[in-house]
DNA sequence: CCTATTTAGTTTAGTTTATAAACAAAATCA
DNA sequence: TGATTTTGTTTATAAACTAAACTAAATAGG
């Protein structure tokens, strides 16, 4: 019974290390979104960041995206070059910047919005009712768990 | 009722967006595992394909961590470096060399492993047997699903 | 009202992790 | 045997960061 319950943990934290692994390998590689080009994990998990709505500073973008404040400025020059985000300067605080997608930029966060509600469409097509929901409750946990 | 569908597929892809995010986030930075002292995530990660068992050939090793040759080739110099890992040559192919872990790369992945099984436990001290069912069930189509 | 400090963002130099291409040496095929 | 394939290394390059030095604007306090 004891050596039941050892077994069944070291099979459940394989199970979610190579839930790990495959998910890193998901996200590594550059892909299509929408009418933008091909584009790295850091450029369309930046216009994630960066989002639908009104603008965001520079500064609210490196703590959303946990990097440093040059990290951002050297990625948002280059999500600039490509037309995908916009800077237009802060009237209330000529210090700050405020940064938001372009049409092509909004084009690219819906593809990828889209890529992940496709995703999990699929996935829960597979699962019952009362698996969705525990299955949705445990990664709740696991994300809790996950901030410390 | 169709609304409320839409909407629970929406919200469930987003915690699980969220749950990729901390997931990327926590294998992002170096970290301290047994006698060795902190490795990168990557050096972490070739440790832990290597494995506990007999030695492995270069390019079974960039299979395993899909990367190029050339990228195994100079993390098992760093690893190296580091006395975490071993290279001798193979006797019946002189063209391979055979990379193991030393003591000291076994007590990395022992520690490693440590880590992950106190994150399952943990994480299922707060759920019922049922629960920690579905959720394995879950995790491994979620697995599968991602193997395409 | 200045000066001193803080805040926002940029620039630069260097690191880590990877790729791709050219290569050398050994094994295998025909 | 000679051509080809396989195994691994080297080298040059790129992406994605950090840390530190910097500029310019805002703010706090004497």
């Amino acid at each position: 019974m004891e050596q039941k319950k050892v077994d069944r943990t070291k099979s459940g934290s394989q199970k979610l290390g190579q839930l790990i692994l495959l998910l890193g390998r998901l996200e590594k590689h550059p892909h299509t979104f929408g009418e933008a080009g091909p584009l790295t994990p850091s450029e369309i998990h930046t216009i994630d960041a960066i989002g639908m709505e009104r603008g965001v500073l520079m500064s609210e973008l490196a703590n959303r995206l946990r990097v440093t404040k040059g990290a951002v400025t050297q990625i948002i020059v280059r999500l600039e070059d490509k037309n995908l985000v916009e800077r237009t300067p802060n009237p209330t605080d000529s210090r700050s910047v405020i940064v938001s997608l372009t049409e092509k930029g909004k084009s690219a966060f819906r593809a990828h919005e889209e890529v992940h509600l496709h995703f999990y469409r699929e996935l829960s097509s597979q699962l019952d009712e009362q698996e969705i929901e525990i299955f949705e409750k445990c990664i709740e946990k696991l994300c809790i768990h996950l901030q410390k």
